[in-house]
DNA sequence: TACTTGGCGTAGCCATTGCTATATTTCCCC
DNA sequence: GGGGAAATATAGCAATGGCTACGCCAAGTA
């Protein structure tokens, strides 16, 4: 089983290659902001997993295994951005609650989530009709 | 600033407090699915951060610090319990989802949640509609 | 081809939070 | 009041995942 970190090293990877083609040290440290040599320690660890085929100085790239996994914690990620935007929560705080809530949630949570935002999505009176219950609460104090 | 751990020691001896009168390192030990020793060295370091009173062997006391974040934590778990379990997430797995991600989650995401579940509170037709976009996709596969 | 330099790797440290093993205290019962 | 069990505390270890300091590699330039 991956650790929340693994998950966040692995998301990243996989986007990197999938938007650059490649996935440096230096580019994962910068994304994820951590130091070159955290990121290296953590690659020996996923090569040692099996998510992926390091090869000192020279590269890596993902196994089966990997990708799979990697193209899940994407879209997991995505699709609960979704959710903090749909309801409203601020943009500056959307990403750093997902960073943390990711890695918490059963797959029976995120297809729910998945479901209600499907439900906003399809009647979008619906999500007006949230503003609007979340203006009355506010005037209330 | 708390640590999760330190979130669900507080969260724990809050609730223990308000239900039995008094926290035990043995019940709240119990509740963690902890050991007494973590119990200990926990407690040594609330403690030590003003969030409690402690005497050795005798028991502890929350400060008004410790009182008024621990209730905090409590509402904002049951808050959480209650978002799963309105969107429709299988009961085995709320507790263990909420015990991860309510330690990541920004109070601007805690309110629009709030404001999500008075949604759903007055007008119980909108979670029937929510069910029947669930029934939907699962009949999609 | 040799030097330089930026990127990368390693070693060793620290904080956190759990554990086990063992010591200490308290409390209850005789 | 004393003995022993249950509760609690301490010591020391391990895993995780950061960091800094420093050493190494290799691509590119002179
Ligand atoms: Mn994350
Ligand atoms: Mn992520
Ligand atoms: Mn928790
Ligand atoms: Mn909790």
């Amino acid at each position: 089983m991956a650790t929340p970190s693994m998950e966040d090293y692995l998301e990243r990877i996989y986007k990197l290659i999938d938007e650059k083609g490649y996935a440096r040290v230096s580019d994962i440290a910068e994304g994820l902001e951590v130091h070159p040599s955290s990121v290296t320690k953590m690659i020996q660890k996923l090569d040692k997993d099996n998510y992926l085929i390091y090869e000192k100085y020279r590269g890596l790239i993902l196994t089966p295994k990997g990708k799979k996994m990697g193209k899940r914690l994407m879209d997991r990620h995505e699709l609960l951005e979704n959710f903090l935007t749909t309801i409203g929560v601020h943009e500056d705080n959307i990403y750093k609650d997902v960073e943390g809530i990711e890695h918490h949630l059963s797959w029976d949570s995120i297809t729910c989530i998945e479901t209600l935002l499907e439900y906003f999505r399809r009647d979008p009176s619906r999500a007006d009709e949230l503003m609007n219950v979340r203006k009355e609460l506010e005037a209330e104090n």
